[in-house]
DNA sequence: ATGGCGAATGCAATTCGA
């Protein structure tokens, strides 16, 4: 079973990239970030010729996540309060950032991290604030009696210094900071879960984004934000996980590329 | 410190992303 993860940075303007490599990479389940379409002008018929169903949430212009799979999910929700009562999740649901369901026993959590901008803009305090509540959301996940997750997507952290190409980091940085590594550590490794590109690759260079300026990708200068985080038993499981450059040096391209897990 | 590039909106220039 393969699932891969990939923020396409708008569905409609990548379709046709998106398409092909579902032909050429036919996953069990790909799980896209910042579709930046509201959900009746989704494409679903595209995505439905190509073998898979379709689940998505979106709003205009900004954020937005989908899920295709090869057979159809079960238990699927949308936003944390598919799963959280809505008193605790107050503003948090607003944007269009969660999309869960189970494919062969496994439950898929599709996340688009907010990005915080700068340390200093109010969007920073409120990415914190969203991560906290995730952590919230898995465990309630966790307890409702889901053994087998996989919680994938853009996270918009690099969870250590090796995964970012600069050899001094900005510790200031936003996708860099403390806070953002703290709170990623408490709201979901210390649930239990492992990255699962650090089972087989230990040393850093590795990427899933490249700055659209000043030649990024060209001078490989990227960062690993997108992840896929696995219960202990799906961690044994996986047999591979892997990142696919491939798509980045397409025209037109996302800045990120997809990552995918073998279970 | 600033701007570079790209997408959406909507038709020029601004906001947002990371």
């Amino acid at each position: 079973m393969q699932i891969a993860t990939w923020n396409v940075n708008s569905i409609r303007t990548r379709l046709d990239i998106v398409t092909n490599w579902l032909q050429t990479h036919p996953v069990d389940v790909l799980c896209v970030q910042e579709t930046k379409v509201v959900d009746e002008q989704f494409p679903i018929a595209a995505i439905e010729a190509c073998g898979y169903h379709v689940y998505r949430s979106g709003q205009k212009s900004y954020n937005g996540v989908a899920m295709f799979s090869k057979q159809p999910l079960t238990n699927v929700s949308y936003g944390f309060g598919g799963v959280l009562a809505p008193a605790s999740v107050s503003d948090l649901d607003d944007q269009k950032r969660v999309i869960t369901g189970n494919f062969d026993g496994v439950q898929i959590v599709n996340l688009y991290v907010p990005n915080g901008n700068m340390v200093t803009s109010d969007k920073y305090p409120y990415k914190l604030r969203w991560l906290e509540l995730l952590g919230e959301y898995l465990k309630t996940t966790i307890e409702s009696g889901q053994r087998s997750i996989c919680v994938c997507g853009d996270f918009n952290i690099a969870l250590e210094d090796l995964d970012i190409h600069t050899k001094t980091t900005a510790k200031d940085r936003v996708m860099a900071t403390v806070a953002e590594r703290e709170i990623l550590r408490k709201s979901v490794i210390d649930l239990g879960f492992q990255d699962s590109f650090r089972k087989f690759t230990t040393e850093g260079g590795h990427f899933s984004w490249w700055d659209y300026r000043q030649q990024g990708f060209e001078r490989n200068r990227g960062w690993r934000i997108d992840h896929l985080y696995l219960t202990p038993d799906l961690f044994d499981r996986a047999t591979s996980c892997s990142i696919d450059i491939e798509p980045r040096k397409l025209v037109q391209p996302s800045d990120h590329v997809p990552v995918i897990v073998e279970l």
